[in-house]
DNA sequence: AAGAATTCCAACCGCTATAAT
DNA sequence: CATTATAGCGGTTGGAATTCT
């Protein structure tokens, strides 16, 4: 037996709120409270609403202290960084921007920071941006000597992976967690993330997924391993078809990584990192970043 | 000026976690 | 413990508003 409705469908009405519904949600809401209990609250209200049609209009709308309007500098950065440290975890980040609600920042964060963030090319449209991003795909396999399909998740996964990565980074440095070992060579990993982690039971698939959707969220390893003559890349259980040397693992990465005085084997808080843009690609932001590791 | 394309956001949907029985 | 009801969450959508061509 599958679960019952919350309410008559046939008999709620659904679409925008009129100000009498709000007025009247308010009142009762003012007076009585929700009494914990939402599905019961339209009846008793005299709304015909669905409970989660009440609810959602109170929490994002009516309630007290809803702040409206622009979003502050400082609540950008609060969100850049809990988005960073944490993924779309929307109520979370809401909990720490007094006066917002999550649907408010989910919307902002999907129709305007993220494009703020990503955003150096400013007049990027879906049709610009697709091209683009064919062109680059083209780009990227011509010179990387790669059969196409050969290792395509992993590729885009850092492609996603880094271009967020930067972008967040230039916003809120201190939250995005980063470490590195000296060089790409065998033996030798790179970490990215903070939080959460990839469950056993990740492929390549469900992590490009996983990047793509979480952002920088995550603690990733890549381990470098020699392989023949070249050297490989694995992540987690799965490891690269294919051999590569040095510069092509670096590409495939698309950063470039430039260690100064690192002392060998371990990264370590004296330690700094430069990643320089792929200059290949004219999506991602550009410049030189510095971190400390 | 007008139609097309894009942006924006309120509201909905479906899923999961938790509470109640 | 199993089942059912509810709250809450995040992803998605519809359509109004705005911008572009």
């Amino acid at each position: 037996m599958g679960r019952a409705p919350c309410c008559d469908k046939a008999n709620v009405k659904k679409g925008p709120w009129s100000p009498e519904e709000d007025a009247q949600l308010k009142d009762f809401i003012e007076k009585y409270g929700t009494g914990g209990n939402w599905i019961a609250l339209p009846q008793k209200a005299g709304l015909k609403r669905c409970g989660k049609s009440c609810r959602l209009r109170w929490l994002n709308y009516l309630r007290p202290n809803i702040k409206h309007g622009e979003f502050t500098e400082e609540e950008d950065r609060i969100i850049c960084s809990l988005y960073a440290t944490i993924g779309s975890r929307w109520s979370i980040i809401a909990s720490q921007l007094p006066g917002r609600t999550d649907n408010d920042i989910k919307n902002y964060w999907n129709t305007k920071l993220k494009k703020k963030l990503l955003g150096s090319t400013p007049n990027l449209n879906k049709r610009n941006h697709n091209q683009q991003q064919l062109q680059y795909q083209q780009l990227h396999q011509q010179q990387l000597h790669f059969p196409p399909l050969q290792l395509p998740q992993l590729s885009r996964a850092f492609d996603q992976f880094n271009s967020l990565a930067t972008s967040t980074l230039l916003q809120c440095p201190s939250y995005f967690h980063y470490e590195a070992k000296p060089s790409l060579e065998e033996g030798n990993m790179i970490m990215f993330g903070s939080e959460k982690s990839c469950t056993s039971s990740d492929n390549m698939a469900s992590l490009e997924s996983y990047l793509y959707n979480s952002g920088t969220g995550g603690t990733h390893n890549l381990n470098i391993v020699k392989e023949g003559g070249g050297y490989g890349m694995s992540w987690g259980d799965h490891q690269a078809p294919l051999e590569y040397n040095y510069e092509e693992i670096k590409k495939l990465v698309n950063c470039n990584y430039t260690l100064c005085n690192t002392p060998s084997n371990s990264a370590t808080p004296t330690s700094s990192c430069i990643i320089q843009d792929d200059p290949v690609d004219g999506l991602k932001p550009h410049g030189e970043l510095m971190y400390q590791f």
